[in-house]
RNA sequence: GGGUGCUUAGUUCAGUGGUAGAACGCUUCGUUCACAUCGAAGAGGUCACAGGUUCGAUCCCUGUAGCACCCACCA
């Protein structure tokens, strides 16, 4: 018997070198397995980590559990794709880097964009090459060969096109929104990038004119172009339509009252200022009334600080105010209000929800711009019905109903990011008359007044809208064989709390691209969280390196303990301890293996042999408990049960196969107390089909171990267990 | 203000219309050559609460409470 079994199972010894030889084997690659030609494809497509650090223990779930499907289906004889890539995550990579630059004392707004972009671009490859080896100490078998980038040139290229073919459709508009604006970033953000923060403010009652009403923002007051009261409300519907003239710290002013649905008359005073260019329900107002009252007037720039003098060029309370940042000004501004009297009273027990920068925990400050947006409403409706219909099936279920919650509600998206890190949106402005060109290359001429002033625009897709469309361009949609062959694709396995992000995009743009749904599964994670329950983050310091836990206990643990205990859609909590009892099992197999394999040197294997066996009728029933158990397994699998399948496997080879079936065979294996030889070939022949089924369910979930034992084997039939029928 | 999920052993969690399950931990015993990263035996639960459906509910329905998360333009 070979010696490697001396001593407790060494998962080092055996992972790095048992990987090397799957990789070399070629077999992660479809196009290399021993498959029949009627076989059926089964794909993959890896949600690609984000390339602007390392991998962390909420990457070990989602790769541990394709790697499942994808080995689970690669022995049943499916001809089984797994493609690998990495995200260069737009925003998000260069909030990174930008507190990287910041750690350096250097600044982005001080980098030239091209440089900026270059040293992005060297940060994330080499976060990439670290990044694929992780993955590859979790034992993914994933086809390298095939790994994409969202930055490659042929997805830059197709992504842009897909912009290009939207705006014919009509589905790309440019429209002056009210754009939420990260005074830090100098971006605008999706809606979906906004968070929401409870806090107390104070609302004040200000004086306007005949009526008093309530505000926090008294400082927006400069841009108000209306007033607004509910059409229905009884106190204000005889000033409805009328303009007054009110007193205000910059002097009188006229404005006009206006009915609108939206405001509520039991808030406040039940009358509202307008502020279209500074507040998003303002904005709506103003768009229904258009015709009645002004348009946006801007007094917040960019930088969140006000600028009030080029439009009330004559007032000194404007200089007075001018460039003042939001607090100080609204400060001023009350103390002065109260001077004159235009302060009815102050609410300190007032709490409201603020919008905020996800990343960085700014206050949003809404910003009128110019913007590129995708019409959502038509692309929705198909989506919505592809699901109800089934034909895209999710697990859990009940993670339908926030899908469908979001897309009826959906509204149009914001596609331009004004940061350097992205892909560039193929749409050039002549500089003379102002027209918009989409095309992918520069126009020499201006379609409208023929002159050839023209420039690029300089922003960049948010980094979803090219995710979005990653099942397909991944496998070179429209005209590569990968994508005849392996679209649309079988599973999409991700964690949940993307939905909204990124899954119903997929689905979005994957049906009006190809008019084929994206995949037919998507099944949902969990988040990993640490042992109490909390959210695993950098700042907390609860963060666990997966490559720490791999060295201590080994891979094959480590999947085995995020797994068994897992729910589809649920969060883990994970703890070392688990990772300990799985190590444990780890060893258990390895130990029995090594009985089993020392008591069957006297052993000659064939396939023929099977017949001649004089097997005892409890043999018979074990063998019959084996296939019950192979069957029960097999079903789970085929129902993305995987937590059950590895639970019941881990304690059919622990409690039955180790504990009982090896301890009441054992008399029939030793020479003193064997009844014949004839029956001692039984016994070994029992227990090497045993251990040989065994380790070939476990493999999926600890495809190591499993291997290595396999590969040492006298029963065994192929060259790799990897590629072993099911 | 809406929505979703969770509540089961000391802990972390599975699970089922019909005597409650696992892992870890705990207690007692065991050092005969697969394994002390082990074996044998065991303690431990009104399955959140209140109603309802049912011959029978931890499971299905309704409501309540606590926790977690998501969504929302009430200034």
């Amino acid at each position: 018997m070979n010696d490697i079994f001396n001593g407790p199972y060494d998962p080092k010894s055996v992972e790095e070198k048992i990987y090397k030889q799957w990789e070399e084997s070629g077999y992660f690659n479809p196009d290399n397995l021993p498959t029949k030609k009627s076989a059926k494809p089964f794909t993959i497509i890896m949600p690609p980590p984000n390339a602007n650090g390392s991998l962390h223990l909420g990457h070990v779930i989602p790769i541990t559990l394709e790697d499942i499907m994808i080995r689970y289906k690669r022995m049943k004889g499916f001809k089984t794709l797994w493609l690998p890539g990495a995200d260069h995550a737009g925003f998000e990579t260069q909030v990174v880097y930008e507190k990287k630059l910041e750690k350096e004392g250097r600044s982005r707004f001080k980098i030239h964009p091209e440089q900026l972009w270059q040293e992005i671009w060297d940060f994330t490859q080499h976060n990439k090459k670290t990044m694929e080896n992780q993955v590859r100490r979790l034992g993914a078998s994933c086809d390298w060969s095939r790994e994409k980038f969202t930055l490659d040139p042929d997805i830059i290229s197709k992504t842009q096109d897909t912009f290009i073919q939207m705006h014919k459709d009509g589905l790309i508009y440019r429209g002056e929104r009210l754009v939420n604006w990260c005074t830090k970033h100098q971006t605008g953000l999706s809606d979906l990038e906004v968070n929401y923060e409870t806090r107390k403010d104070p609302l004040y009652y200000i004086k306007y004119g005949p009526f008093t009403l309530a505000t926090v923002r008294p400082e927006t007051k400069f841009g108000d172009t209306a007033l607004a009261v509910n059409s229905k409300d009884k106190r204000y519907k005889k000033y409805i339509g009328k303009e007054f003239e009110v007193e205000s710290i910059i002097g009188k002013t006229k404005i006009k009252v206006i009915g609108d649905d939206a405001i509520d008359p039991k808030f406040g005073t039940g009358v509202v200022k307008v502020t279209p260019a500074h507040d998003q329900t303002d904005f709506e107002i103003w768009q229904r009334h258009k015709d009645e009252i002004p348009g946006p007037r801007e007094i917040i720039n960019k930088f969140g600080k006000m600028d009030l003098i080029r439009h009330f060029p004559d007032s000194d309370e404007a200089k007075k105010y001018e460039g003042l940042k939001i607090n100080e000004a609204r400060k001023l501004i009350v103390e002065d209000m109260q001077k004159r009297g235009l302060i009815e009273k102050i609410d300190n027990t007032y709490e409201h929800e603020v919008g905020v920068c996800y990343k960085c925990g700014t206050i949003i400050e809404p910003r009128l711009m110019a913007q590129w947006f995708v019409k959502m409403k038509p692309l929705a409706r198909p989506a919505i019905d592809i699901v109800k219909k089934n034909k895209i099936k999710f697990i859990p279920v009940r993670l339908k109903k926030i899908y469908f919650h979001w897309l009826k509600n959906i509204r149009d998206w914001n596609i331009s990011r004004q940061i350097v890190w992205g892909i560039q949106i193929p749409a050039w402005q002549c500089q003379e008359c102002g027209e918009w060109i989409i095309l992918k290359e520069k126009p020499l001429k201006c379609s409208k007044c023929k002159t050839s002033k023209i420039e690029r625009d300089p922003e960049v897709f948010d980094t979803w809208f090219s995710s979005g469309q990653w099942p397909f361009l991944t496998l070179g949609y429209p005209n590569e064989k990968d994508y005849k062959n392996f679209y649309p694709t079988s599973v999409m396995e991700t964690a949940a709390d993307i939905l909204p992000f990124w899954v119903m995009r997929m689905i979005v743009i994957g049906l009006y691209r190809t008019k084929k749904i994206p995949f037919r599964h998507v099944y949902f994670n969990g988040l990993i969280r640490d042992k109490k329950g909390q959210k695993m983050s950098k700042s907390k310091g609860n963060v666990v390196n997966p490559l720490d836990i791999i060295e201590l206990y080994g891979t094959d643990a480590l999947r085995m303990s995020v797994i068994i205990g897992n729910t589809p859609g649920n969060d883990l909590n994970f703890f070392e301890d688990k990772v300990r009892g799985y190590r444990n099992f780890a060893n258990k197999i390895w130990q029995a293996s090594r009985f089993v394999l020392m008591n069957a040197e006297t052993f000659k294997y064939s396939t023929s042999l099977s017949k001649k066996i004089k097997m005892t009728a409890s043999d018979r029933k074990r063998l019959k408990e084996l296939e019950s158990l192979k069957k029960k397994v097999t079903k789970q699998m085929d129902t993305f049960k995987f937590h059950l399948a590895a639970e019941e496997l881990y304690h059919y080879f622990w409690h039955t196969f180790a504990d009982k079936i090896i301890e009441e065979n054992k008399n029939r294996l030793k020479e003193e107390t064997m009844k014949s030889a004839e029956d001692r070939t039984a016994a070994q022949y029992l227990l090497l089909q045993i251990l040989t089924e065994s380790i070939k369910l476990l493999h999926p979930f600890m495809p190591f171990i499993t291997e290595e034992i396999y590969q040492n084997l006298p029963t065994k039939g192929m060259e790799f267990l990897m590629v072993n029928k099911w």
